[in-house]
DNA sequence: TCGATAGACTGGTAGGACCAGTCACGGCGC
DNA sequence: GCGCCGTGACTGGTCCTACCAGTCTATCGA
């Protein structure tokens, strides 16, 4: 209900701002940054905390530090892990970027069903009796957020079941893309998520092991759902230019 | 042919200890880490650097940092992203990790048609120029590290042809997974590599626009490859204990 | 003209001082 | 005796300063 305030820290500010730069192509790759000391004269704070923050962009492969010499900026979209996905969902303005939200619905759309295969034939009756649990849960939850978090704990089980580091990895990548959204997501989502069938039908073939009919299964399902995302998405794209639309991101639910 | 010596800074160092004892399970989640201070005490190093490489692990979604209180460790396989990949295909005796790898080869089977068939919708004949190209480099290499690199050039122009942000980044962090053991895939991937007529005709679908083609075609080789590889992991596999093994990852190749 | 070198940058490390939260313990008031 | 609240000893967060360690360039001398 309330949400968590989030208390950033100095370092996490400078952080924040020279990747929105770099994203943003404000800083293009081979640039320059400042050095630390202009920078952290320039940003007002500590050169401690510019440090940190360009160790984490270091990390992050968006800029590449030389001893001795300067730091540059280096292309995301050629360096960068999935782990940049959050930051590129939304603009500075807060809005969506429609191509990176449908970029990312796709490799959903992609490997669900694959994971549903896998898990199908790795996950075994322990994997198959959390799923049903999770679809008794469903059939009794009323508040379509409720709804919703339960799905996604189906899948959260699902992927865990596929015994696939990657995809596991990978999936948590995508869901911390979801995360500022998901209020959204619940109303998008609305009607696919009372499909309660086709989640208890995949619980039955993972438990029968049955990877095709699990992959088909999880297809069907996924593909409804990511086109009402898609049409979403689309009417979202028609208005962009006119509205300022919804409020920026914010992370919210609590641990 | 040398290869870069790597000079780590003395965070990285830090970062890297309490990296591998976290996915270890030597530190499990949910304990507490010491503090800063003895930590410094501790290594032997300022606490500045300390402090850096908790940022990063921090960012890595490896532990929670509370003001005031202590930092404690989480469960990586539920919160950290793709961009730790890298980290978890190793053990600290750099053995490779079978079932990380199998992982890691999986996704990659997974996406690769998809990637294939998005590039010839989206890819244009930009794209089918860039991949004519590298076919023709191909031709005439002879070394099989030329021909892997230019594979691998060959797989990031489909990629970009795709036009999808989200499978770049995974491709990324696929990438880097991979490097360390660039040499290895080297071998493995021999054989594969000389199927020229497999890259020349997924070219050509990426020009004809023919999606189901070119995923055809992708998936085609991607499972010839996946095979090589899956292969050459069982044999690791049962030879793991007795041999201690390739040696311990290094990255090479310069920018 | 070319080369070595000095100096002025760059990032890397260290340690100390202090601010800002958290938490548990002990004393005070009820 | 019970419960509340303050205090102090932790924790991480920030800043500063000094210095080490590379890199680059401009200048001077052979």
């Amino acid at each position: 209900m309330f949400q968590a305030i989030s208390k950033r820290s100095v370092s996490d500010e400078v952080f924040e701002q020279l990747c929105n730069r770099i994203v943003s192509r404000e800083l293009k790759a081979g640039e320059e940054l400042p050095s630390e000391r202009l920078l952290s004269e320039m940003l007002g704070v500590s050169r401690n905390a510019v440090r940190e923050a360009i160790k984490r962009l270091q990390q992050a492969r968006m800029v590449e530090v030389k001893h001795g010499g300067t730091t540059t900026v280096l292309d995301y979209r050629i360096e960068a892990g999935a782990d940049l996905l959050p930051s590129l969902l939304f603009d500075r303005q807060g809005r969506i970027q429609v191509d990176v939200a449908r970029s990312i619905v796709r490799m959903r759309q992609v490997l669900s069903p694959e994971i549903a295969g896998d898990a199908a034939v790795h996950g075994g009756p322990s994997t198959a009796d959390r799923l049903d649990a999770i679809v008794d849960a469903m059939v009794v939850a009323v508040a379509p957020a409720e709804l919703q978090r339960l799905a996604f704990e189906f899948w959260e089980v699902l992927v865990d079941g596929s015994g696939n580091i990657a995809y596991r990895l990978a999936f948590n990548s995508l869901r911390k893309t979801y995360e500022p959204i998901w209020d959204l997501l619940t109303k998008m989502l609305g009607r696919d998520l009372q499909k309660l069938g086709a989640f208890r039908k995949l619980a039955v073939m993972v438990r029968q092991g049955d990877r095709g009919g699990a992959m088909e299964c999880a297809r069907e399902y996924i593909d409804g759902s990511s086109n009402a995302i898609y049409q979403f998405l689309d009417l979202y794209e028609q208005h962009a230019q006119t509205a300022p639309k919804d409020g920026p991101p914010e992370s919210r639910r609590a641990p």
